[in-house]
Parts: structure tokens; sequence; C-alpha cells
DNA sequence: CTGTTAGCGCCTTCAC
DNA sequence: GTGAAGGCGCTAACAG
């Protein structure tokens, strides 16, 4: 049983070289003689050599590393975001370093902090959503720790991101609901502080007026997105004078939750009232009544591109990252879920 | 804007004192000086001093990384088990490197390298399902990197693990489903190599015979745990030329693909059918035709012992890992998910 | 109490 | 073509 990890020293004390040369023979250098050269490399082989990755992180001042920093992976539209980031990241040695920060900020704080310590080459982060601090993103800014956001933006100047563009599927989902003859058609819309809560209610508003419907206040409500915050939402919508005959959720989850409750008030879903919603979860596909529609994200795409562009940020000098800051949209796209 | 980040040679040299006390005063080493430790301490600050973690590991041969190795995170009986790793790690200061093999043997393999050459402290690994051969987990065993599996355990002499026992849930399944009064029970099994298949075939035997009901194999179908292979499997029960009254799923993924499937031909959901499967996943919640009962097997509590196993390796010394292998089995329960 | 010295494993000028 | 020496940032054994 070898006790010691064998070093280039090692290599270099057996052949009577000296250890600039046995670095230089196993990175193929030009400049070593051919026969050196495969001495090195087969001594190397024998003796097991494995070169300490941290020693040479250590030295270039480089660790292959990418923090991945989100709310939850129970979400697996955020699992499917990380799967993007690892195949990109996979091809080009990276790996990857994950903290869920349980949407709490303390701990999105502390696992920035982490990251930073193990000197990751940047970070990828999708905000908890009771965020609101945003102390942790500057420092990273300050120490110039290529940062890229997704999903989850904070509502700050100077930053990369990559998100999806609600609006467009948005309008899809209002045009279909319309068509079929909806005129009350209600948004069941997340925590209000959240940016993509904000974007959903913009969009809602302006996909109502080119429909020429008015909108009501009382139509849009909100939820923390636990269920019972959901199932309140619904409440809230069920319990007014004139029911919405639509409700666009704030996602499949918040859907599921919903369409559950209304289901045991006697509601008969997509028929009383028909429900669409974002995120397009491939669970929607067991439920025997998913929403109508779902608005796809393309989570996985996301991610990829989140990856691509921070990789972008790694490869260009470090003073690059604080200019030309990417503010990505990718497209959103409503998928019919219910065909009949 | 600063250029470069302060080391504790900068530190020293503006104090006039030597690197090694500012390193013990920046460590509270009991043999400084109050009043220049205090110093140091207050300069650190000033100059925005952070020690280089990467140094550090590097020379105490510490990472604390823990590389963690699982199929996907799409399935969320895994994310759970993450979220235990990564709730044991974090309050000992451990960050999770995540790879996923995404069930493909080379994949893990590659992982498995990765993950050495970032000198992690120790591997948490879930096998891909088409992994035959070790040698990569062989190798890690030469290498004296601790490693406790999980979940998918390989058929190996002298290795740590985690896993549920499934025996209990399988004969309280059982059980039940004679009490509701099926004699004809199938089980729709996963791929013939994987240990936990054998296990569950094993505890449905047991179970069978404990209540006086022979076996018959043609009630005991498989599937590769995809869509098309769920089916099929499904499809197979059907076909019988006397159907079952009673059907054991893999997992509850494969449960909703099944019970979907049965839907489609006319199947009345635990009624023609009873349907019990494994996992007890919350997706489950939102069908209307879940399987009567799911067999929980504590996902997070897996991910927490497996992390807490391995913590348990890294405190002892190195020499020891290769001893007392922990096999431990957590206990199953059945979850009855139908109550009317 | 504090300074000196010697590495950790590797890469990289600079000489020969 | 190869060797010697220095250094990345930090810790720790050994002196004083």
């Amino acid at each position: 049983m070898e006790s010691k990890k064998t070093t280039i020293i090692d290599i270099a004390k057996q052949l009577n070289v000296s250890k600039s040369t046995v670095s230089r023979a196993l990175s193929d250098h030009h400049s070593i003689g051919l026969r050196t050269k495969m001495r090195v490399q087969q001594l190397a082989k024998e003796l097991n050599y494995e070169p300490d990755q941290t020693a040479i992180f250590f030295k270039q001042r480089k660790t292959y590393l990418i923090g991945v920093i989100l709310p939850t992976l129970s979400n697996t539209f955020f699992a499917s975001i990380v799967s993007g980031i690892e195949d990109v990241g996979y091809n080009k040695n990276y790996t990857l370093l994950l903290g869920q920060s349980r949407d709490e900020e303390d701990r999105e704080k502390k696992i920035v902090e982490t990251m930073k310590d193990h000197r990751v080459d940047g970070i990828l982060i999708s905000m908890a959503k009771s965020t609101y601090n945003y102390e942790h993103f500057e420092m990273l800014k300050k120490n110039n720790i290529p940062t890229v956001f997704f999903d989850r933006i904070p509502q700050m100047q100077d930053i990369h991101f990559i998100a999806s563009k609600l609006e467009s599927g948005m309008l899809e989902a209002v045009n279909l609901l319309v068509k079929r003859g909806n005129k009350l058609i209600a948004l069941i819309n997340g925590p209000e502080k959240m940016p993509a809560c904000k974007e959903r209610y913009e969009a809602y508003i302006k996909a109502l007026k080119q429909n020429k419907i008015k909108a009501e206040e009382k139509y849009v409500v909100h939820t923390d997105i636990t269920v019972e915050g959901n199932n309140a939402a619904m409440k809230e919508l069920l319990d007014l004078p004139k029911r919405p005959t639509a409700v666009i959720a704030f996602n499949d989850y918040v859907a599921m939750d919903v369409i559950h409750y209304a289901k045991r008030h006697k509601v008969k879903i997509n028929k009383d009232i028909t429900f669409i919603s974002f995120a397009n979860e491939a669970i929607c596909n067991y439920m025997d009544h998913p929403p109508l529609a779902s608005i796809e994200q393309f989570p996985y795409q996301q991610g990829a591109k989140a990856a691509e562009t921070l990789l972008e940020l790694l490869e260009q000098g470090s003073d690059e990252n604080q200019k030309n800051f990417r503010n990505i949209l990718l497209p959103s796209q409503l998928v019919v879920k219910v065909t009949k």
C-alpha cells in the first residue's frame, strides 16, 4: 500500500534529472529530448504519478470551480438549470460547487462567502426570494469575481444576467384565453418584491390591453409560493362576487395547488375556470387536470446560456468583467397541454 | 480599485513584523501579545485582508470539499438526498462538488476522476444504473479517498454504504394489499442488475410467502425505468390471461407512468388494480389517482446519514477508512396516500 | 512573545 | 536540451 503520492521530485530523483525537466517532459514541452521525455513519462506511469491539481490551481490562481447558488433543487426547474450549467462546464473541465439558499438571505450570504473562500473562478446565482439586501452581491463585484445571475435577478445596475422573457409567453397565454371566450382573467402572482413578479404583472396588463380588456385590481392576487399561500390566493378569487373564468398562475407548482384547491371546491377545471401557468414542468403531464397550457421557460437552455456567458467572462481579461454587461432575455413559449 | 489582494506579507511589512506573527495573530494564537494581535487584526481589516483558502487547503492537504455523484437531480428523491448532505456539511464548513452521471458509466468515471483531481476530502456516490465495471471505485479505495455509497450500491466487498431497508416497507405493502383482498400481486421491478432490484424481488417473495401466497414468475416484470419501458411492463401485465389485482411498482415515477398507461386502457385505478410504489414523492399528492400507498425511503435522512458517516471517516485517521466498514440500512415505511 | 526557516507541489524565468 | 533557483500564500517546527 502506497503511503504517499508520488510527485515530480520522486521521479526526478529516480531518474537523476531535475524536477523542471520532469515537469516539462510531463507537459510535452518541445525543448525536451525525446529520450528523457519517454523515460519520464514511462516512470510516471509506473509510479502512478498524478499531478496535484490543488498545487496547480494554487499556482495558476485558477480552480476550475464554478459556484452555483440557487433557492432549491426540489424545484425541477432549477434542477434542469443545473444540468444545463453542468453540461457546458463539463466540456471545459469546470466542476460545480453547489449551494442551496433555501430562499433564505442569510444562507445565501454564507454560501457566497464560502464560494469566495474556495476561490471559485466564477459564480452563477439565482436569488433567494427573501433577499432584499444586496451587499453580498456588491462584495462579489468589488472582489472582481465574475458573476452571472439567472432567473431570479436582483434589481441592480451593471450586472450580467440571463432570464426568460415572459412577455411573449404571457401574451400568447392571454390571446389563447380570449380566443376561448374568457374575459375575466385573473393572475395569481408571486411575492410582490420579486422582479419576476413585477414582470409577470406588467406583461399581464399589457396583454390584457392588447386584447382590449380592462384590468381590474381585484383579479390580481399574490401568493408567497407556499401551499397555504397558494390556497389562500385561490380562495380569494373564488370568493369574488364574480369569479374569474381563467387564472394565470405564477408557476406550475402554484397551479397544481390551486387546481387541487379549486377541485375540492367543486370547480370544473378548464371548464368553469381555465388555468394556465409558467414553467411547463413535466409532472403536469401526470395530472388528470393539468393546466390548459403552460409557458415553457427552457430552464436547461437558460442554465447553459448562463454558463456560456460566465465562461466567456472568464476567458477575457478580468478587468473586462465590469464592462459590457450581458443582459440576456431568452424567449418563452406557450405550450398547450390539453389538446381536446 | 484594488489591483491585488492583500496577503499576510503586506501586513507584515507595514507593521514591521514577520509574516509568522501575522499568521498567528490572525488565527488568535495564544502566544501573541495582545497589542500586536490588535494591530495586526486592525490593519487586516483596513486592508480588507482575506486569507487565500486555496493556499491553506494546499498546505493542509485538505479542501473541505465533498464530492457528490448521483444519476440525476431531476428525480426529487436525489434532490432531497443532496439537501440532507448539504445540511450536514454546512455546519462543518464542507461544500459540495456536484456531478450527475446521467446514469452513464463513462460520465460517472470521468466525474470520479475530476473529483479526485480536485482533491475532495471524500466522496458520496449513488451509482449509475448502467455501471457494471467498478474500477473507478477500486481506484478510490487504492487512493485512500474516503467513499460512502448511498441508495444505489455496487456489489463490492468492503465498502461503506447507506441505503434504505426495503424489506419492512415491502412487507407492510403486501400485508395491506392482502388485507384488502388481493391475491394476484404483481411486481414491476427495475433493471435486473441493480442490487436495489434484487432486494425488492427478495422482499416481495418473502412477503408473499409470509402471506401464504405462492409467487408466480409471470407476475414479476421489469422496466428500464424509461417511459417506454414502464409502459411495456404494464402492457405485459395487462396482457396476462389473468390480470393482477394489485401492482407494486419500482418507484413513484414508474407508478405514475403505469397508472397513466393503465387508465388509458380503461383500468379503474385502485379498484380494478391497486397500485403501491416506492419513494413517496410529493408530486403524487397532486395526482387524481395516486398509488394507494407508497413506501417512504426518507431520502433527506439518508443523505444526512451518508454525510455524517463520511465526516466520521474524515475525522478518524486515514488508515481507518479501510476498516470497520459501515453498512447502514435505514428503515422504510409504508405511507397510505388514499385514505377513503 | 516573536522571528527564522523550511517547505507544500508545481511552474517558469534565467542561465548554462 | 537541461538545471538551478525563485515563488505562489500560508503554516509550523525550531530558535531565540
